[in-house]
DNA sequence: TCGATTGTCTAGCAGTGCTAGAATCGATCC
DNA sequence: GGATCGATTCTAGCACTGCTAGACAATCGA
């Protein structure tokens, strides 16, 4: 059975690097680089490597979304937890969100504008996505304010920085007032 | 003259023609069925006669956009003006804008999504994208709140009015509790 | 009616995602 | 150790993409 195993832990192995690879050329030269043939190249094995891994491009896609939502989860649990007070806590959620965006696009593309595949808001969603819509919620529940939900008001907040982190990055937002509306959203939206 | 005068017709109604066919096929079929070939075959016409009108496929969504932007521009100004009241017509104009993206996918993303080749928030923006934005500063400037910057309370207002229509038709929100987001986003966000 | 110019088309390029079937590798058994 | 056979990987190719060079035809002015 010991050659089986080792033979799962290369394929793994394999397909891991197949995700960062796929991360990689994404980050540096956006997703319209990431070709199969580019990939393949890459990794170096050929084309067809890739599809006794994934389904196709979508499911590559999909993969580096997964990723990218656990360092996400992570990197916003890093910055409320090192905050005193409702105030400080959402700003810095709000700040470490965008600062995301800004620091991996391939990576917030994958997950929040292409089409990786992946179920959302469902029961279905696999759990990174569902641990990443809950980081957000632990810090933005406490400021829902009386008789608002906390996920919808989560959601909202969400939206929020959505479109500002999208409309930035589009070149549609000029990124001079990008504090100054971050302070505005945090001070009108949540009930401190 | 004339018929140099009949030839400009013509072609300029054919320009037309392209940009009517592709946003058609665009909200019919998605961006990604728009192809070259697909769209010249609509048209009647040889592929290389859309070079003659367009550099290439993304000044054809750069048009699309333009024509969209001119829509949405003129679907605000009708929403707010059969308002009376400020928090009103800050709701319908909210309201207008996501019913404008629900129903025109293909034009929003053309506008908002896609690159068409289009400079945004700068001097050579072309008059319809400018004067899109200046709908929303109509009626938003009113209600940014004391020592805040209209036009900045709008770019946050508008940031998650598209937050909450990509995120909605990208399947990442349900369209449940789209009603209750709006009416929160409302009631936070302005000052009324 | 002729020549020139304009306009349009056919045919083709290099690239894309994806796949069928050939070739090769490597684990197992005698 | 060498043969066998199954799993794995590759070569070659499909139909498609955006875009363009150069051949062709229609239209105009003289």
């Amino acid at each position: 059975m010991s050659v089986q195993e080792r033979k799962e832990r290369e394929r793994a192995s394999r397909e891991r690097l197949i995700v960062a690879t796929a991360r990689e050329l994404a980050e540096q030269q956006g997703w319209d680089a990431v070709t199969t043939r580019r990939l393949a190249e890459r990794i170096e094995y050929s084309q067809p490597v890739l599809y006794s891994h994934f389904r196709g491009k979508r499911e590559i896609i999909g993969a580096v979304a997964l990723e990218g939502a656990a360092e996400m989860a992570a990197a916003l649990r890093a910055a409320t937890s090192g905050a005193d007070g409702r105030r400080s806590r959402v700003a810095a959620l709000a700040h470490a969100y965008l600062e995301f965006a800004e620091r991996n696009p391939a990576v917030y593309d994958a997950l929040f504008q292409l089409d990786g595949g992946l179920a959302f808001a469902r029961e279905d969603t696999p759990e990174p996505l569902k641990d990443a819509f809950a980081a957000l919620l632990e810090t933005l529940g406490e400021v829902a304010g009386e008789g608002v939900h906390p996920a919808l008001f989560t959601e909202l907040f969400w939206s929020a920085l959505h479109g500002l982190a999208t409309l930035t990055r589009a070149g549609r937002l000029l990124p001079e007032g990008a504090g100054q509306r971050l302070d505005l959203l945090v001070e009108r939206l949540a009930v401190l």
